[in-house]
RNA sequence: GGAGGGAUGGCCGAGCGGACGAAGGCGAUAGUCUUGAAAACUAUUGUAUGUAUUCCAUACCGUGGGUUCGAAUCCCACUCCCUCCGCCA
């Protein structure tokens, strides 16, 4: 959420945004809403302290004047009530459309509608030239590695059972993982991955995102897509010592993502699966330098990449693509030898205030408060990184092959 | 799942219808004293909003409603914590 005091200082910079997100708000009559409910509320503060007052004097009455009183007292009191619930309408009035307004969008961000507008600002390693590359359920289900079929018969589509090998590359992946960002200074952390909307609206997935949320009504729970959810609530409502900043946390969590509208994309394999493993790093820190923190976790994002020998660019996210919650977005890209192209494996979003206001995380020094800012950014997402490792080392008699140094990290020499 | 007890400021803890934004203590900060430190003493010590900008007003005593002229205090619902019983990876 934004601070709703840029109606006052900055409209411009609001209608900019907007224009950019390529979003039609009328913040004439935002704005409207805002000074009606302020003017309300200055109204009924007003009587409110007059009530106050006449109610401390009925306690010092004597007999006589009191009834008086009282009678007076009584009628204040109906329209105090009556005008606070005026105030509570006209901020809910209001509310209810500033809290869908998106993040402020960072100067450095690329303009652009879609992905397509996405500025390639890297590129690393070198890509193998792979004869008739196969993609990598082909190769894993032939290997008895992976089976998406009987998944399927179980759970539906978008699910997949991992075997053997690939099960244990994911365990020495995610523990590699934890052990590289604990060197980092990122505390590992496995959070709930069943949350309150509280936590949903509090990083921006509720209202825009609800479809994409699993629920559990029976007790108003709902699985996470990400450990993002549950790794910034972990402050909420605090007040941080400035000092002791940056806080990172290193979450690892099942992410499930009901993945609505992406009905026919990207439905080989497990790519885009319903239920998956992250390991998600996590920041909270000083406005003045999440920029600067924001570089750092693209940095580590990439040094574990290279670590693990994919070949990958990275892409600054436009505009229009950028979730509501952000307001800067690098997306890593792997290459995938079977699409002959570059896909999304890991993200990393500065979302500045946007969260940290409305889960009410502050930061304190010197006296002030502010509010803080939150990263977040992915360091692992197993299923995407257990497909570009098996596509990029991939033989060509459908097995694969890790260099030395990948497989002591993923404890696995040859899929066969 | 059943039966009880509880939730107050950074912490402990009093208040149980009017002078309470909240006693007292601890802690923290500043000052006095001291060669320095400790001790002692003194003062300060939450957050947010506003048509207020070192003043003032309003809100906040787990959360949301209600009763009342007036609620930390009474009533209702919810959440969380503790104890006991049952069940359980």
């Amino acid at each position: 959420m934004l601070d709703p005091a840029i109606l006052k200082n900055d409209i411009e910079s609001l209608e900019l945004n907007l224009e950019r997100r390529n979003l039609d708000v009328d913040l004439k009559e935002l704005t409207a809403l805002d000074e009606l409910r302020r003017e309300l509320r200055f109204e009924a503060e007003k009587l409110r302290s007059e009530q106050k007052t006449l109610g401390k004097q009925i306690a010092s009455a004597d007999e006589k004047t009191k009834n008086e009183l009282l009678d007076q007292a009584s009628q204040m009191s109906e329209k105090v009530k009556e005008l606070f619930e005026k105030v509570d309408v006209a901020d809910k009035n209001f509310m209810d459309i500033w809290i869908k307004i998106p993040n402020l969008i960072s100067t450095t961000s690329p303009d652009g509608i879609s992905d397509k507008e996405n500025s390639e600002i890297k590129k690393f390693g070198e890509i193998r030239n792979i004869n008739n590359p196969k993609d990598h359920l082909e190769i894993a289900e032939s290997l008895g590695l992976i089976d998406v079929q009987k998944a399927s018969e179980v759970s539906g589509s978008r699910f997949s059972y991992l075997f053997g090998d690939l099960v244990k590359i994911e365990f020495n992946l995610v523990l590699w993982a934890m052990q590289q960002l604990s060197d980092k200074g990122f505390k590992p952390t496995i959070p709930p991955v069943l949350v309150r909307e509280n936590a949903l609206y509090g990083t921006g997935f509720f209202p825009d995102d609800a479809e994409q949320v699993y629920e559990i009504p029976n007790d108003d729970l709902y699985l996470v897509g990400t450990s993002e959810v549950p790794l910034a609530a972990l402050h909420s409502n605090e007040i941080l010592d400035t000092a002791t900043l940056p806080i990172r946390y290193a979450g690892f969590s099942t992410c499930f993502r009901r993945e609505a509208g992406t009905y026919g994309k990207d439905t080989t394999g497990i790519f885009r699966v319903h239920q998956f493993d992250k390991v998600e790093m996590f920041s909270f820190c000083d406005p003045e330098k999440s920029e600067e923190e924001h570089k750092f976790i693209l940095s580590v994002e990439e040094e574990l990449l290279q670590a693990l020998e994919i070949p990958y660019r990275v892409v600054d996210v436009c505009a229009g693509d950028l979730g509501s919650s952000a307001s800067k977005k690098y997306d890593i890209e792997a290459w995938i030898p079977s699409q002959q192209t570059y896909r999304e494996v890991t993200s990393c979003s500065n979302t500045t205030d946007f969260q940290a206001r409305r889960l009410n995380i502050r930061g304190k020094a010197d006296g002030e408060t502010n509010v803080l800012h939150t990263l977040n950014g992915t360091a692992i997402a197993v299923g995407r990184i257990l497909i570009a490792l098996i596509e990029n080392n991939q033989t060509e008699d459908g097995k694969v092959e890790f260099s030395d140094s990948v497989a002591e990290i993923i404890g696995v020499k040859n899929l066969s």
